[in-house]
DNA sequence: CTATTATTTGCGCACTTAGTTAAATAGTCA
DNA sequence: TGACTATTTAACTAAGTGCGCAAATAATAG
């Protein structure tokens, strides 16, 4: 992204927002074993479908979920895998900072943060 | 991510969150180039340095930049090379969807998005 | 110490967003 | 047609966010 217009950083920015909320994170989750209709994410996330609806929407618009319409269900499915790539990495940036938090707890002898 | 619990989630939504904003990807853009300080990305961005001050405390909080005082000058630098990669992935995904969408409007046709 | 410069923080404002409930829409079955 | 189910959308509330301005904090120079 090296020199990257500010309108590419505007869209680019859009992507990451859809990935930001933690609900729609345990959608994708949940994605990833098998498709899934509102109604059954609903349930298994423990919030509305109409909730849940407007988050597959937005997923949708931004193309990492596609829809299939299926009697008077719609099913979900991931529709873009790098998603996947993108948490991988995002777990390892984490990882390494809790490391580097513990060792800081360690240089100073405390057990907890305090 | 696979069995990721709800937890977990919550953080990696915050770290996709920190990217998720067009100015708070500008400065990790300039970063790139070389280290700069406070007010130098303020004028660059065009904002004041008390807001650039703040995303650079957030991008810190979730170990994407990293600080040094010098003199009476706080010079911020890319910490976490990973941000990169990121940026990457999403600018493929976005490709894609774009030459989707400019394959669905030659299908129909159309010249513009109307 | 005072003056100057750089950064950070407190506050208020405009705007966005995740969630709810209720209404509207769409499909199935009799 | 009407009853029933599933999904989407509308209206609303509560909470969060980006921004500028001004005050507070920190470092340097005289």
């Amino acid at each position: 992204m090296e020199g990257l217009p500010d309108e590419a950083l505007v869209q680019v920015a859009a992507y990451f927002q859809a990935l930001s909320e933690p609900t729609r994170l345990q959608i994708l989750n949940l994605l990833r074993q098998q498709e899934r209709s509102v109604g059954e994410l609903a349930q298994l996330c423990g919030y509305s479908s109409a909730n849940i609806s407007r988050h597959l929407a937005l997923l949708s618009q931004h193309g990492l979920v596609s829809r299939e319409a299926r009697g008077n269900s719609a099913i979900y499915r991931i529709a873009d895998p790098a998603v996947y790539a993108l948490c991988d990495l995002v777990c390892g940036s984490i990882a390494r900072q809790l490391d580097r938090t513990a060792q800081t707890r360690a240089a100073f002898g405390t057990t907890n943060g305090g």
